[in-house]
DNA sequence: GCAAAGTACTTAATTTGTTAACTAATTAAT
DNA sequence: ATTAATTAGTTAACAAATTAAGTACTTTGC
């Protein structure tokens, strides 16, 4: 059986490393560490969220996640409602506050987006979205 | 300007999370973290490497390395030798016990790899592999 | 309808990652 | 040549990830 030259797994995880190098400056000016950024991301995208979900578009484990939120909530970030429908969950949003940080820090992150772009190219930038797209879906 | 579905990162991070998943049971068997899991993977390539080149190679910090490659010497697992050149270096080796362990996991993890490979398709898997490879070489 | 199983977090203990400051060795600059 | 700057690695302090156990609420099965 031929040798793979490298694994995907390594290779997923240095070109996240790559693509992080054009993002880690703005969210050093933020304080924000790269787990916080992307609760607040997600958070701004889908308005409310229980913790379970957030949790998994995130990719932090519910224990860190609770850390975080607890956190944000004390420092008046995020807003934690229980359901109506079921006492258990955790219904979770931005505060207004955190949605106008968002907004500040949001056109810069958007600027080193475009230049990653424009270093890689539109299309394969296309390609390879919906190639992690499919890998993503390979698992439950 | 159109707002991107997903950041680039989070799908990286994402795709990574679902592509560990195929190897996460044969790493909790054998006892290894990934990270060391990864600096044992990579050493077995390169049989010999200074410790900055290994840090790199397996995106793992400077301090977090010196822990697992004390850890590995005193378990016998690797061999650290001082570069005759420059007295700085650390030379890094696996011993051939590690080699050894090496040899009999290597075996689950390339079928692992292949079931991988199989649900994705091999095509996609190396338009995939040549992508990431491009992003990794978008910063130095 | 009530015990048993499952779900959604939370807490606690350990390991690991991260940042910054430090030591030792080498290179560069005047 | 000798100080200054750089590089490789380590140490220390703190934050975050991980695993396991715990709590509260909800659903399921008899």
């Amino acid at each position: 059986m031929k040798k793979l030259e490298d694994s995907l797994t390594l290779q997923l995880l240095r070109s996240r490393e790559s693509a992080m190098q054009f993002f880690r400056p703005i969210l050093q000016e933020t304080g924000f560490t790269e787990q916080q950024w992307r609760v607040i991301r997600v958070l701004n995208d889908n308005k409310q969220m229980d913790a379970k979900q957030l949790a998994e578009r995130c990719c932090i484990l519910s224990p860190s996640l609770t850390r975080i939120i607890s956190r944000f909530e004390s420092e008046g970030l995020i807003i934690r409602n229980r359901s109506e429908h079921d006492q258990r969950i955790t219904l979770l949003s931005l505060s207004d506050k955190a949605s106008e940080i968002f907004k500040e820090v949001s056109p810069k992150i958007d600027q080193a987006y475009a230049t990653l772009i424009g270093k890689l190219g539109e299309e394969k930038m296309q390609q390879l979205s919906r190639l992690l797209t499919e890998v993503t879906k390979l698992t439950p």
